[in-house]
DNA sequence: TCGCACATGTAACGCGTTACATGATTAC
DNA sequence: GTAATCATGTAACGCGTTACATGTGCGA
């Protein structure tokens, strides 16, 4: 059981969804934090349904397409609940464009601002995309008791990214000045 | 090539080194936002030697210990520039708290709380460290000309975890009132 | 009828971690 | 002498990605 199975799980917990429904919800609702491929996803939901925590419906109608409807069981509520329980595992974190900075001695100045203008401007896009999600999620009625958890989640990365932004001008600055003094 | 070998030959811009002094350096100055395992480490310092990227400098007195003293070569140098003048690709991210945090219905409240509580105590604990290691890389003289670059990467550290402490706040405040609405 | 979105899966690969294994030197 | 630190490496394993493979149903 790992990470991509609990959280295979706790998308079942909103209702019965299919694992391209879950693909679909991960990249909508989750990418931000979260993510998963398609060469995880569906031999982790074959192996939830072989320890009978997560079930196949019954194909309601007609056998629409291949489509394979799951639902969570009891024992999978259980072995969720569990998870969540225990604290997060507090994760590594490897930033690449940290370590290109950190070694910014050897690049050339400007190319250095323009790795650095092109992460504040995906940070901008980044901050506009999570408050116009978190304005619509509120329009949604569906799922009303996740909506507060859901809100929490955007909030993180509109903070997060908030924070990036403003070390984006900070550092900007910074170097400009550099530049300045050297000539 | 991976993103490590580049690692390495950016910590060997700074001067000669041994796969030992490169693992206490990441340890010390990046393990905010790098790190690299032993298992990784070593196999890569010999592709490195290999490709001729990087050299074994003659043992300079009797072979003290079995300590290795690495050195850059021009041909590195290059190869590390090439791949610093390249944009940091955005790396993906996977947030086991955050993941948690959106299936938080199927919580007890008051454990979310702690799981929080918790990340807010670390999260206090992380800029407190980082500010120290920003204020003695102002007294250290020593690589003068990396100490900026050096500093922008603790900056960013500081940042983010003064959102994330702004942000442990904000939704430990707004779990109480949910909680309180509920009674 | 043609293309797109729906829908599920497998195979290969590689990065990175963990655990194991070994031995030298220094400080107490 | 013995513990801690210095110092380098290997082996096994597993998670996760990418690319490949296949097929359905609907709308223009």
């Amino acid at each position: 059981m790992t990470n991509t199975h609990y959280a295979l799980l706790g998308m079942l917990t909103i209702g019965p969804l299919s694992g391209y429904d879950i693909r679909r919800l991960i990249a909508e609702s989750t990418q931000a934090f979260w993510s998963e491929s398609d060469g995880q996803l569906y031999p982790a939901l074959a192996k939830l349904t072989e320890l009978k925590l997560i079930t196949i419906k019954p194909t309601p109608k007609k056998s629409s397409r291949g489509k394979k409807i799951y639902s969570i069981t009891p024992a999978g509520r259980n072995e969720l609940k569990k998870w969540l329980n225990q604290p997060p595992a507090t994760a590594i974190v490897r930033n690449e464009m940290l370590l290109k900075l950190f070694f910014g001695a050897n690049i050339a100045p400007d190319i250095l601002r323009d790795h650095i203008e092109k992460v504040r401007y995906e940070t901008k896009a980044a901050i506009q995309q999570l408050k116009t999600k978190k304005q619509n999620l509120t329009a949604d009625e569906s799922e009303l008791k996740h909506l507060p958890f859901w809100q929490m989640t955007l909030q993180y990365g509109i903070r997060l990214n908030e924070a990036k932004l403003l070390w984006c001008d900070e550092t900007l600055k910074f170097l400009k000045q550099k530049e300045e003094s050297v000539k």
